[in-house]
RNA sequence: GCCGAAGUGGCGGAAUAGGCAGACGCGCUGGUCUCAAAAACCAGUGGGGGUGACUCCAUGCCGGUUCGACCCCGGCCUUCGGCACCA
């Protein structure tokens, strides 16, 4: 045989019969602690290898979705390490937020002390999961070490422009007693707590996002290692549209209304047009009218509702007429000006054009309020009747009722009427965004402070970077209310003008905690480095994250706000990177019953009892094994005892020939069945390789070593065994599965009588030679149904295997009777032979 | 409504490039061992028909391409996820 790669079995530890998972667990976790094993420094020279599990939130338990997540990444880890990767794989903890703040005012404890308990328990719970963190790489969100950056970073966008503080109908949590971010708004309530959301006028800091739509659009096409899902995601949320912004003159002053559409090729179907009920003008134009009070009464209505009833599609159009009338800037029709719930102040320009002919939902507004229908766009095989019209025509048509413009496509006349409307300064081209700026101010207390004073004499002023961090202070009441804990301190509010040496008053507010998750990878690279956030050779080296992983509810918050951090530091010219994350996968939930594992649903499995009654390796192995990383998991507890059992299985069969396997007195002629067995180490060896590597499918990779644990078993069996395949097969097998299972394979790979570290090794690669067959089965087929099996010496040809095929008595009855049209032979897997 | 993903045994899931459908595991059935049980080990396990060698059916449904389709194309159905008055 060959070299080998392997050394042979001659006892090394003394090894229990038992598979006794505490006393191994414990064993080589108080190893793992006390050296620290992946610590991982910036080697140049040395290929890196970036991998990320989102960081949690300190809950202070682990669930079965945070095991899941960090097994996935652990696995990776790993592996890229054996493959010689030098290895970032760290882990820390978003550990500002709500929780903290509640269980303060509930339970009376600090959000400190609460959080800090919490991460302690929470880091035991991930030793005892045998992850392979990095822990001098560990980082809070909280620690003024950190939170001292964010709000550095703070000032570095706030000196760039980048962000703002304005007035703006904000929207606010009644319960969280807070605002929150658009994106943080889920059907009209909040994504926390699910209550409802109501709009405020408050004094807000936000970042200016908006400024990076296109190229957070544009840069999403660069991505190709992101689930195209998320990518969607992402798009759909920038919404970005191309169209014209054209102004509508009024009938009877000066004023001109602008609306944004992108049907510009309509615009002279326009019969209506419509404002937002918050539409500045609308007061103008109504004033003193006989329609003024109706007016009145019905935005005070809209102002009433909640966000979800407003602008749920489901909701009834409703609209007023307000008396006044605009003219079409094509036709110089009169057009009738309305209000309706429907028209979003937010979006474009809060007014609207109206046509029902050719918009579903102008269609269902003009039927009910009578309003005219006037057809502009013809398809090109039938007439349209405005009075039959049951539904609006949407699709491309030819123009008419359009003066000049008759005749054309619509799609031509999009181009010419944007070309006309420019040229006579009747509107403009316009590209909108759906994305929002990024507003961050919190009243809360369990977050970074926003370093800003305000100073009677010069207004707002920036904290000086060599004053920071602005730390939490520590005498302040919790109490609920919709005012920040924070103008509870004395000590915090006042402060002096770092301009004019003056009196001045602190910002109150908090950033969102997505401003600390925004950056936390970047920290990783030098997490004590203390001049700057990070260092700019570690960030140069490590970054991107070359593999992150989590779970798909992030797939605009956290990663599009990261986007934005990243192409923002790029741009300041702090980093060289301007997309933080290469590949991406997000993996799926854990379920139960059908149904997410979670509290509300009573279906939640602990991982500690997991662990307690099986163990770590089992409980890793169980949910790598269950499903592929992206999809929805089932869990299944006697799944679980399968892989316990499969554990033991490995054990029992280790133990077998522990000590016991002596060193070959050289190469031997193999006799079959070690040629099986080699065979199937190496195979294993590369379907296990290829599995991890290019695809992520644990499930199958495991399997794969499942087979060679049976494949064993069978060759044990034999009265003449060949020790050295054994020692190979038995080797890989322990090496094999190290990513999955490392604390047993590290106390097998001892009890193997090897001195060092199994994870330590290189991963094998498999010999090309093992895996070649002297007979192979093909299969025969007639008329594309199999019919018979030969078993024939490898690398037979096409035209050897069609006459093999054809003196198959099996075949020849099939055959008998019909006429052979065609026989199709591919070499090394089947002849296939058409009769009539 | 729009966008996306997925539908394979009793269950979780395999089939990597269009070539043996159901790997691996769970469950179940039978057996060995045992006073008995557990564990472990061995055998079987998609459905129908046949004593049998065998044979027919089968990857949500209908059609197509192909010598050959779980896989590619067209049309539907169902489930899940996202977006949802964005002008």
């Amino acid at each position: 045989m060959g070299e080998g790669f392997l050394h042979f079995v001659h006892g090394g530890m003394a090894m229990d019969e038992r598979y006794d998972f505490q006393r191994i667990e414990e064993r080589w976790q108080q190893h793992w602690l006390a050296t620290n094993p992946y610590h991982t420094v910036t080697e140049v020279a040395k290929p890196k290898y970036y991998a990320l599990a989102m960081f949690p939130y300190p809950s202070g338990k682990l669930h079965m979705g945070h095991v899941r997540n960090y097994s996935i990444v652990d696995v990776i880890a790993r592996f890229k390490r054996m493959q010689g990767f030098n290895v970032l794989h760290p882990m820390g903890w978003d550990s500002f937020g709500l929780p903290a703040e509640n269980a303060a005012i509930k339970n009376q404890i600090h959000p400190s002390t609460w959080t800090w308990d919490n991460i302690a328990s929470m880091r035991e719970q991930l030793r005892q999961m045998g992850i392979s963190y990095d822990w001098e790489r560990e980082v809070a969100t909280c620690h003024p070490n950190y939170y001292k950056w964010t709000q550095w970073l703070f000032l570095e966008f706030y000196k760039h422009g980048l962000v703002y503080r304005k007035k703006a109908a904000v929207n606010w949590c009644p319960s969280c007693a807070t605002v929150l971010a658009n994106e943080q708004v889920v059907d009209g309530a909040c994504e926390r707590c699910d209550t409802s959301v109501i709009k405020k006028d408050l004094e807000q800091w936000f970042f200016r996002i908006t400024d990076y739509a296109q190229v957070l659009l544009d840069d999403l096409d660069k991505l190709d290692g992101w689930p195209e899902k998320v990518k969607t995601m992402q798009r759909n949320w920038i919404g970005r549209s191309e169209g014209v912004e054209a102004k509508f003159g009024m009938a009877e002053s000066e004023e001109k209304i602008t609306v944004y559409t992108t049907r510009h090729d309509t615009i002279f179907g326009v019969t209506y047009l419509v404002l937002a009920p918050e539409h500045p003008l609308v007061a103008k134009l109504t004033q003193g009218t006989a329609y003024e009070a109706a007016v009145n009464a019905f935005v005070h209505k809209m102002k009433g509702l909640n966000e979800i009833t407003r602008t749920s599609s489901e909701t009834e159009k409703e609209g007023l007429f307000t008396g006044a009338y605009c003219l079409n800037p094509l036709t110089g029709n009169k057009v009738p000006i309305w209000i309706a719930n429907y028209v979003l102040m937010d979006y474009g320009t809060g007014a609207v054009m109206g046509v029902p002919a050719h918009d579903e939902r102008d269609f269902a507004f003009a039927r009910k309020y009578d309003l005219p229908i006037t057809v502009v766009i013809a398809p090109k095989d039938r007439d349209l009747d405005p009075v039959e019209m049951t539904d609006a025509y949407t699709d491309d048509g030819v123009m008419v009722n359009s003066g000049e413009f008759n005749g054309l496509d619509n799609e031509l006349a999009m181009v010419k009427i944007a070309d006309y409307m420019e040229e006579r300064g009747l509107g403009t081209r316009k590209v909108n965004f759906r994305l929002r700026d990024w507003l961050i101010s919190r009243q809360r207390y369990w977050g970074a402070p926003i370093p800003m004073l305000y100073c009677d004499k010069c207004g707002e002023v920036p904290v000086p970077e060599e004053d920071l961090p602005v730390t939490l202070p520590t005498d302040v009441e919790f109490r609920p209310g919709g005012e920040s804990p924070l103008k509870t301190s004395p000590t915090f509010m006042e402060a002096t003008c770092p301009v004019c040496g003056g009196k001045a008053r602190r910002e109150t507010d908090t950033m969102d905690t997505f401003v600390c998750s925004s950056w936390y990878y970047l920290r990783y690279c030098s997490p004590d480095c203390n001049a700057k956030p990070f260092a700019r050779e570690d960030v140069d080296y490590w970054m991107p994250v070359d593999q992150y992983v989590g779970g798909v509810e992030h797939a605009i918050l956290h990663l599009l706000y990261s986007r934005f951090f990243t192409k923002a530091l790029y741009d300041f010219g702090h980093i060289g990177v301007n997309e933080p994350f290469q590949n991406l996968l997000t993996q799926g939930m854990v379920c139960m019953n059908g149904a997410k594992m979670s509290k509300s649903k009573g279906n939640v499995v602990s991982p500690e009892d997991i662990i307690a009654k099986y163990g770590a390796d089992t409980a890793r192995l169980f949910i790598l094994f269950a499903a592929p990383p992206e999809r929805d998991l089932e869990w299944n507890e006697q799944g679980v005892e399968g892989s316990y059992r499969f554990l033991n299985r490995v054990w029992r069969l280790i133990y077998h020939y522990a000590g016991k396997l002596e060193s070959n007195a050289g190469a031997v002629e193999l006799d079959d069945a070690a040629r099986v067995l080699r065979r199937m180490t190496h195979t294993t060896l590369k379907r296990v390789t290829d599995d991890i590597a290019t695809r992520f499918n644990f499930n199958t990779a495991i399997s794969a070593i499942m087979e060679l644990v049976n494949a064993c078993y069978v060759y044990k069996e034999q009265p003449e065994q060949n020790q050295a395949v054994v020692d190979e097969a038995l080797s890989a097998l322990v090496i094999l599965l190290s990513p999955f299972a490392p604390h047993i394979a590290e106390e097998l790979w001892r009890a193997m009588g090897r001195a060092d570290s199994v994870h330590l090794q290189q991963w094998p690669t498999y010999d090309p030679a093992a895996l070649v067959q002297d007979e192979i089965t093909i299969i025969v087929q007639v008329n594309g149904k199999v019919r018979d099996r030969l078993t024939v010496p490898n690398g037979l040809e096409a035209k050897q295997l069609e006459q093999m095929a054809l003196q198959e008595p099996k075949i020849l009855q099939h055959l008998e009777g019909k006429q052979v049209v065609k026989v199709i032979s591919v070499p090394g897997k089947l002849v296939n032979i058409v009769v009539k």
